[in-house]
DNA sequence: AAAACGAACAACCGCAGCTTA
DNA sequence: TTAAGCTGCGGTTGTTCGTTT
């Protein structure tokens, strides 16, 4: 298990992306799909590293991805999950499939560490984290574990969806504990998008205050909202059709053609997978459905609670 | 007006675990 | 069965931007 020579020094960029990167990135996943990262740089010509690439991808570009100004709902549901859960972003991620684990733990850092601190000074001991998760971690106790997980998962849900009256809270776009790994199948697969007809749909992401570029989520939304697609096939360079008549003036053309609108669109396009239902589209998967059974055995013991989808 | 400071966020690093040959 | 390769995750750092002095 040797550490893989990734992201070594020689002839690797680091540092902010560019949007002619994103634009490559895009255009390469769009192509192929995400996964396969190790051949992502080799394929594009990126300089950059493949954990580069699928950080950027899925913290970033990848098409669903909700920035800034967490609700309140969203805010109580982290802290719920936190408290239950740990540290553990991604398995938090999981319920909240517009945001990233980086921006949920940036959030949790910057601003709700300490609100909980000065809340937890204030006498609100319900605020507390669990400072640790079970210590049910060593090697060959991952059952026990995973179960855990699962018991830990299902009360967070259940918690959360019972105490936030009203909250839109998606369905996990992947198993509830990142221990039930053969369940989540790939991280990346389409659950990650909610805006597979989801609850979000990309002209619906909520502008990001002040995006670096113009390549933000926002933007791109934007830009998609004025793209009357009649331009089919994949994002290849030329053709009258590369200039959609709804390419908003914050289009970026990239020569031949390729211009940031088709090429994303096409993007999102291949995350709009059918695979996966939105929670409104959708009552409950069956794993939804046991994960919010508090004892999956009997299937009757579930309490009274609310379910708002 | 400029410097200092702090907050927010993007990106990197290294480890752990899973997959595959 | 095992070791190498690859991906995902969490912690940490660096940079940018806004606010205060």
């Amino acid at each position: 298990m040797g550490r893989p020579p990734c992201c070594d020094k020689d002839g690797v960029k680091k540092g902010p992306w560019t949007p002619e990167e994103d634009l490559v990135l895009v255009s390469y996943i769009q192509e192929h799909g995400p996964g396969n990262w190790r051949a992502v740089p080799t394929r594009t010509g990126l300089m950059r590293c493949s954990k580069s690439c699928r950080l950027r991808w899925t913290n970033y570009l990848r098409p669903g991805i909700k920035r800034g100004n967490f609700s309140d709902q969203e805010e109580k549901l982290i802290v719920h999950l936190q408290a239950l859960l740990g540290n553990r972003w991604a398995a938090i991620a999981s319920y909240l499939p517009e945001r990233t684990d980086n921006d949920i733990k940036n959030y949790w850092n910057t601003h709700l560490k300490r609100k909980l601190q000065a809340a937890a000074a204030g006498g609100d001991a319900a605020a507390k984290p669990v400072s640790q998760r079970p210590s049910s971690s060593s090697k060959g106790q991952w059952e026990r574990r995973l179960q855990t997980d699962i018991n830990m998962a299902r009360r967070a849900l259940r918690e959360a969806l019972t105490s936030l009256d009203g909250v839109n809270a998606p369905a996990p776009k992947d198993a509830a504990a990142d221990g039930v790994a053969a369940a989540a199948a790939d991280s990346d697969s389409p659950a990650a998008s909610s805006t597979s007809g989801g609850s979000l749909s990309l002209s619906q992401c909520s502008p990001s205050a002040s995006g670096p570029y113009v390549l933000t989520t926002a933007n791109i939304s934007r830009m998609l909202d004025g793209w009357t697609s009649k331009a089919s096939g994949p994002a290849t360079p030329g053709g009258a059709a590369d200039s959609p008549s709804g390419s908003s003036a914050s289009d970026v053309s990239y020569g031949g053609g390729l211009t940031a609108t088709r090429v994303l669109r096409a993007a999102f396009d291949y995350e709009r997978k059918p695979a996966v239902l939105a929670p409104a589209q959708t009552p409950l998967s069956e794993f939804e459905t046991w994960l919010l059974d508090d004892d999956n055995n009997n299937g009757h013991g579930v309490p009274a609670m609310v379910y708002p989808f």
